[in-house]
DNA sequence: TTGTATGCGTTATCAG
DNA sequence: CTGATAACGCATACAA
């Protein structure tokens, strides 16, 4: 209404209105601040009077920490990043603390992305991506100010780093369990870039589970170079195709769900099958579209938002932590398998 | 490899090492400093052995730009949201911006998270939102800090702040027409949320269009409270549903591709229609898995990649642009219209 | 072209 | 429990 000047009002303002000093202001804004009560409610009514602000530029430079968390992303072709961006920023954000996103180009980016990052004196800085090097570490462990390295949804291998991921053996054992009860006999496995940097367990997971537990030949794998739909859907089709129809896998177990739904796109309008009855798919994610009657997707949920709660005791802990987290999520069961 | 202490090297270091001011050091980095070339030459070698890195945050407090800016979301369930934020995250960063993400709740969240925006003294704050009143605007532009408040992928009403989207008006008259000359003869016309707040002229410009042009009755418009795949499904359920086959449309406009995708679904696996044979689809947007064989959606493609460019320009006139922008997007034909 | 003071708004630390 | 001093790292204006 009134355009009123946007004079910015610091703690010395308010601690002239309350007539105090200005640390005491300070103490009054920290949650176990020692100070009186009497002081606290007469320093927040100045405060509120006239409508001062904690600026947290000032605070993170002279203090040690930012209250702030860069998001490294390299992938936004995956619509699971947005659930998780959702869940991280809410979570985060209800910690205290803020976000970078930081969109980071590719392998070689990551060191510079690290940069931008480590310029605002970030806390932390959270890897949600499918591809990155050992350097990415260095970078951020070496000159750098990035306190922290955390992988987040991904088995990071590089020492100095903490991840926080889904537990992977404990889902692919349950999907690959589940999946001889029904009793499919032999699966594809449809999986992403086959590079060391980010492991996933889920593979070598489903891998060991079937060979030792249903006595069957070794699956069949595929990589695609990319997580995306239609790279997963050419490589169903290049290998369906290629195939007689007795050859045929009964059930193809995606990485992850994009992929998952490239496979069925691929089996029900390029290759004429019928899903689950020619041929069954399962994913791993839960993106909201698995559960969409148009795919009807049999898949694992990851435990995002416990994942995101843990990254806030990670925080917390102020790099005392070092042990990774592995959280179990969800077999969802529907109609795909 | 080696754990070399984290000191922080600052501009006195590098000044030190060069031999010349701390002074210098700042001209060196910033691009049109007046400098004699032998100087910065030096200054940037000795940097370069140090490993020094401008400090933004100090940077920030001490100038009264932040190369900062809040991107505000409201919602996360939309595809085409992290469309926009892989396009405004590269973008940005390549001019210099950094992107804090910060997830609004909902419209009565609006005011606490342009507040904690503002305590980082974000230089602008982009809400990429579908709904927020204007009280908005009064706590950006009042007694805080944002000094920019900027409407993305939607046309703001409330003064004060400037938007930039898609060209919704001329897009929409080429979805009509195009329409119109397939001879489709009854539309029904699917919206989002029926608010005043941030307007999408799509509604308004298809009726004007339609009725204006192809004489014909006022295509029926149906409103879901949310841009959901789900909701825009059980919409066209409970719709058509209730009509006896004579009655039914022969298309159905969407406001956007989630309402679309969530449309088909419904003609195909709840109503056992086929798309487009019985029914035809538009949308709006261009989101990836339109482009899908399992969708094969007709849409319109927002210019993101030009509107984040407009707000690069936008923030780097400081404040001084006044006018609104409106950029032309892209029809894509495809299989289900 | 280069060097010098001064201020940005807060926190850590210690003295009272 | 409260007040004071000294950073935090850089930018702006101005003087040399």
């Amino acid at each position: 209404m009134t355009e009123q000047a946007v004079e910015t009002v610091t703690a010395d303002d308010v601690a002239a209105r309350a007539g105090v000093s200005r640390w005491t202001v300070a103490r009054a804004f920290k949650k176990d601040g020692v100070i009186s009560e009497k002081a606290r409610t007469k320093v927040m009514a100045a405060a509120a009077e006239l409508g001062y602000v904690p600026d947290l530029l000032a605070a993170s430079l002279a203090s040690d920490r930012s209250n702030l968390v860069a998001l490294l992303v390299d992938d936004f072709d995956n619509p699971h990043k947005l659930v998780m961006l959702e869940r991280l920023t809410r979570i985060l954000r209800a910690a205290g603390y803020g976000t970078l996103l930081v969109n980071m180009l590719g392998e070689k980016d990551a060191p510079e992305a690290l940069l931008t990052a480590s310029q605002r004196r970030v806390d932390a800085a959270v890897v949600i991506g499918t591809q990155f090097d050992d350097g990415i570490r260095r970078t951020a462990l070496g000159a750098r100010r990035v306190k922290q390295l955390i992988v987040f949804a991904r088995a990071g291998t590089a020492p100095g780093t903490i991840s926080i991921a889904c537990d992977d053996v404990a889902a692919m054992t349950e999907i690959a369990r589940y999946l001889m009860a029904k009793g499919f006999r032999r699966p594809l496995f449809l999986a992403g870039p086959n590079t060391e940097s980010t492991r996933l367990m889920r593979k070598d997971t489903f891998l060991k589970v079937w060979e030792e537990e249903a006595r069957g030949a070794r699956p069949v794998v595929i990589h695609v170079p990319d997580y995306s739909m239609p790279l997963g859907c050419e490589a169903v089709v290049a290998h369906l195709s290629a195939l007689p129809a007795e050859g045929r896998p009964d059930v193809i177990v995606c990485e992850n769900d994009v992929l998952a739904l490239g496979a069925i796109d691929a089996l029900r309008h390029r290759l004429g099958l019928s899903v689950p009855a020619d041929v069954a798919v399962t994913g791993f994610d839960d993106v909201p579209l698995a559960a969409s009657p148009a795919y009807d997707l049999t898949t694992y949920r990851q435990p995002v938002t416990e994942m995101a709660r843990a990254l806030v005791r990670v925080l917390n802990d102020g790099g005392s932590t070092s042990a990774d987290v592995f959280l179990t999520g969800r077999f969802m069961e529907r109609g795909s398998a």
